[in-house]
RNA sequence: GGAGGGGUUCCCGAGUGGCCAAAGGGAACAGACUGUAAAUCUGUCGGCGAAGCCUUCGGAGGUUCGAAUCCUCCCCCCUCCA
């Protein structure tokens, strides 16, 4: 049911916001116009891999945007393509998948929804798999669906004509991805999909099925992949370029307040819920000089911060940054270990082993010789350092490791 | 099926018998400077209570006083021809 406090006008520039390529804003209007007569929501699509249930940043730029058809009312299809998931890999990158198991899927699926519910409303997301419809294709079916496309088109998508170009090779089977994904859309009677704008391709052979299978065809829209905290790459897990939706709030703060400043208003552009006048304002303050760059950052890592936990642990997280890492002092709560209090004296470097704040002596002898380890806030100097082992100790090691050590 | 190229420490990549725990770059870590920004400079970057020793160069054997480097077999990847 499109909600009435929504325009087309204004339902229009939303959607509009932030993405690369609508395709095609005269279709998105008709589609918008036909759902307001007739009440009858737009069915949104999403295609999401089932083997990789940590969310990061990048994949909420997406969820953001399905986000905001959920609040005009839309309904939100998340498809987790666990069919697609358990024949293999459609990237490119060739690394040899396990299988899935049916269990798998499932486990994944929840870990999804823990997820993406931080974002979404539960109550009105469609949580989809295609395997529901794939499975049931016979290979007669697979055939027909190959049949729809030719060599040549496929070889128009950017990532095979490269590796065409380059003579890489080009598995048979990642052809049938784009129709996979593309036949997803005839299945579900998709009006919209959203995807990353390396999908294009796969977006626009569901527009070709639809058409081929008599429906009218999927409005696509493209978000852009957003850049890790270095800034170049796209983020990933498997690069460590990431904030994950489930790292702890300290961890997210301190992510943003250290990522690039050039990088910070690409994160404002597609992350943030501010307005885009807003956004704008920030810009030409910290250009003029109005504002200080951490400040503006600050107010970034808190947003986001909340967004994923809440206004309290963002606060807290902030505070608990300036303690550590403006003011140098110890963290308000930090790791404890105990160990048997003894009348020997423990080697330092032993202790911050076992304490797992290094990864062995060797380590630990380097950090205490580049004056990166402190005890009760004193700099240690010498590698062969030791402590009685009694009391209790304030150990610091680098900008970020802490711990209290306990001998009882 | 035939011909050729290749698998090196987190990544890329040098290394064709001792001077090799293995150049160089990247990443990472630490220190200085800072705003845990960027840039820059310095140091570290297999393990070990550090002397020296131990384990590493796809896998298993072998030659040699000595092997990442030579030989044999095997596994894997890539390209071309068919």
């Amino acid at each position: 049911m499109t909600d009435m406090a929504y325009t087309i006008e204004e339902q229009v520039t939303l959607i509009e916001r932030g993405t690369v390529d609508v395709i095609s804003r005269k279709e998105l209007v008709a589609k918008l116009e036909k759902s307001r007569d007739s009440g009858r929501p737009l069915k949104i699509k999403a295609g999401f891999d089932p083997t990789a249930p940590d969310l990061h940043l990048g994949h909420t730029v997406l969820i953001q945007k399905l986000k905001h058809f959920q609040e005009m009312g839309h309904e939100i299809n998340f498809l987790i393509g666990d069919f697609t998931g358990m024949i293999g890999d459609p990237t490119g990158k060739s690394e040899t998948r396990k299988p899935l198991t049916s269990a798998d899927v499932a486990r994944n699926a929840e870990t999804y929804k823990a997820q993406i519910f931080k974002i979404l409303d539960p109550v009105k997301t469609r949580v989809v798999f295609n395997s529901t419809w794939l499975a049931k294709l016979s290979s007669h079916d697979f055939i027909r669906l190959a049949s729809q496309t030719t060599v040549a088109r496929m070889l128009e998508r950017e990532d095979f004509s490269a590796r065409f170009k380059n003579e890489r090779p080009i598995s048979i089977h990642e052809f049938l991805y784009p129709l996979i994904q593309g036949y997803d859309s005839v299945a579900l009677e998709a009006d919209v999909e959203v995807g990353g704008t390396d999908q294009l391709f796969n977006l626009l052979m569901g527009r070709t099925l639809q058409k081929t299978w008599g429906q009218e065809p999927q409005v696509v829209l493209t978000v852009p992949l957003l850049e890790g905290l270095d800034g170049v790459n796209k983020m990933s897990k498997s690069l460590g370029n990431y904030i994950g939706i489930n790292d702890p709030a300290d961890d997210i703060y301190g992510k943003v307040m250290s990522m690039a400043d050039t990088l910070m208003f690409r994160y404002f552009d597609l992350l943030s819920d501010l307005a885009t006048e807003d956004i704008t304002r920030l810009k030409a303050d910290l250009e003029s000089g109005a504002v200080h760059p951490k400040a503006v950052k600050q107010q970034l890592a808190r947003e986001l911060t909340a967004r994923f936990h809440d206004a309290a642990a963002a606060d807290k997280a902030a505070a608990n940054f300036a303690r550590v890492f403006t003011n140098h002092d110890l963290p308000e709560d930090m790791p404890e270990m105990t160990f048997p209090a003894g009348p020997e004296p423990i080697w330092l470097p032993r202790l911050l082993a076992d304490c797992g704040l290094v990864k062995g002596t060797g380590e630990a002898r380097r950090l205490i010789s580049q004056q990166a380890v402190t005890v009760d806030n004193n700099k240690v100097n010498d590698p062969e350092a030791t402590l009685p082992a009694t009391g209790s100790y304030l150990i610091k090691v680098g900008k970020r490791r802490f711990c209290k050590v306990i001998f009882t």
